[in-house]
DNA sequence: ATCATTCATGAAAACCTTTACATCATTGCA
DNA sequence: TGCAATGATGTAAAGGTTTTCATGAATGAT
């Protein structure tokens, strides 16, 4: 260990010839301290390069100043860029983030609650859509530490939620498809399991009721949000033969699969068909043609759940439950007039 | 604060009846405890939930368990794929990740200097391609932490480099261009300030040098790495009517933006024009024509740094100063037989 | 002048571990 | 049997803060 040994408090303290709860008090409420002793301190401080030990404040302070960020994949880019956001916010209030990949590993998931637990982590945040494994069991319920879950809700647990509103956006999404003269739209993603696909889905149906336009069932394909879903889901269309004049996606990740299927069937995009999908990844306006799509305020997300947790976390009833950040329309080249 | 008091270790050494030297010695060092001693702390754990505090245990033990990372741009999608290999590695070795996001702010890295100097981090990753600012000046270079740099290595400092090779990448990759049969191939995104940008130039040239094949200045264009200057690099060449056979573009991002240039222009690729890129982002195998690149081994790239890190904070002599791993050339699209 | 407040400071406890050292029992060997 | 060596456990110190409570000085009011 190279680091020589720092400067404690009571380096500080010997040297401004204070007490080392006047040094405490001179750093953290300065205002209680008579101006020429803190002025001592201050020099002291400087002199010695003092930094606090933040090990020790943590000890006795019982809390850590640091907000453990629970995802099932880090690499992902729809989180990635939330975590800037995430990091922003926390770290203009002085906290620190700590970042744990699950990989909806249930064992990692518990590994990782050793933070909470071990008093590393104050608050966590959460993308995983559901408690870590570990908690919630056994009665240990009410010892839930405060956490926020964010993109995925979190079923069955009150637990605060900050996300983008998906049914809103994805109305908008289909009703700006009708104003373009659309009326056999499909829907590429339907699942049962995620959340956020179910409310989408929801989205796209309201504005097709709003619009008097009823449902064709075959126009709905089922997706997990992954490119391949998206191209194996277009496939699919052209084998039952009921085609749509645009497709709606789930996500741009769905959109981006359903635009490698057409282009490889040599279809004029987008004369022929029209796409639109949700999201606004960053590759969205390079593909060709680049993607019409709903924009997720992906840094506001992250600011946002971020503050909703250090307000919990200072003991403050949260505002509100559940924050929805509206989803904006951004309007490239994949969706065009039809008829 | 609903979190109701924990279990410490003293409640465990009075349920199971010994001292808590003993307990904390059936934890740490079980080979030092008798087995019936060992057998009733065990229990006793289990009966009271007890789990160490790392506060505590850090304070006493003079380290924390986790590592800072410190990018300049943590939404990058580059970092974020190296991320899950520094994670994935760390939690493996019961290490922790914090991470930083800098937006090359010098206040920000200042200010991220405190986890280390408080001993909140045992350990360094570098993004930022320099010492943080506040680190190195004034004599205080003795004191430089345990760190590793990643992507961008740190000049004028030996700090211990893991990254892709990029020199042999950019010759194996010129060099593929000139197997296809171009000989008048330009190189996208020159830049004096950033080293890797300067590495696969020399691999540019080598390869050039290599195949007897003169070099032409006015195909070496600037550009800061992103997908504007690429753009922009591009219609420079049309203005300049000096006009390469195929692109060599540092970066992924580069050539996408090259690509953009072309499409507008209605070229036909690749049969008119060549593109190699350099990075293998995610979006490459999408953009059309699908683009031919050198995959940078990201994970890998994680898993070496924290590795060498590790062994650092364990006190040995690194292997290595430098750690170079191999890119793979990823042959898709957008490159063609030329003549 | 007296007394109650207010203000600035200090002493010491508490936060929860790990570990050096001491103690005592047991084992092994001559 | 006697003594050294080994092994298991306990006591207490140390790690560096924050904060309660006590102390004493200074201020203000009567």
């Amino acid at each position: 260990m190279q680091h020589q040994k720092l400067a404690t408090i009571e380096d500080v303290a010997a040297l401004a010839g204070v007490s080392i709860a006047t040094v405490s008090r001179a750093i953290n409420e300065p205002t209680k301290v008579a101006d020429e002793t803190r002025r001592k301190v201050t020099e002291a401080i400087a002199r010695t390069g003092y930094t606090t030990n933040a090990m020790a404040r943590s000890l006795r302070m019982r809390r850590s100043n640091m907000i453990l960020i629970l995802a099932p994949d880090v690499g992902d880019p729809n989180f990635s860029n939330i975590l800037v956001g995430l990091e922003t916010e926390a770290s203009k209030r002085g906290y620190g983030v700590l970042i744990g990949n699950t990989q909806n590993d249930p064992a990692r998931e518990t590994d990782y609650l050793r933070f909470i637990s071990s008093n590393q982590a104050d608050g966590l945040i959460l993308f995983t859509g559901h408690l870590p494994y570990g908690f919630g069991q056994d009665g240990t319920e009410g010892r839930l530490p405060p956490m926020v879950a964010v993109n995925e809700p979190v079923p069955n647990a009150d637990v605060p939620y900050v996300g983008v509103d998906n049914f809103e956006g994805a109305r908008i999404a289909t009703e700006h498809l009708i104003s373009q003269g659309h009326r056999r739209i499909a829907f590429v993603g339907r699942s049962g399991a995620r959340e956020v696909n179910r409310l989408r889905e929801e989205g796209y149906r309201k504005a097709l009721a709003g619009a008097g336009i009823s449902i064709d069932p075959r126009l709905i394909i089922d997706g997990d949000g992954t490119t391949e879903s998206g191209r194996a889901a277009a496939e699919l269309m052209f084998v039952r033969d009921a085609l749509p004049t645009a497709f709606f996606c789930v996500n741009d990740a769905t959109a981006l699969g359903v635009i490698i299927s057409l282009n490889a069937r040599h279809y004029d995009l987008p004369r022929q068909f029209s796409i639109m999908g949700f999201d606004d990844i960053s590759f969205s306006s390079f593909v060709t043609p680049s993607l019409t799509t709903m924009k997720q305020p992906r840094h506001r997300i992250g600011e946002a759940a971020m503050e909703l947790l250090l307000e919990l976390l200072a003991g403050e009833k949260p505002h509100e439950q559940q924050i929805l950040l509206r989803a904006e329309l951004i309007v490239r080249n994949s969706v065009t007039r039809f008829g």
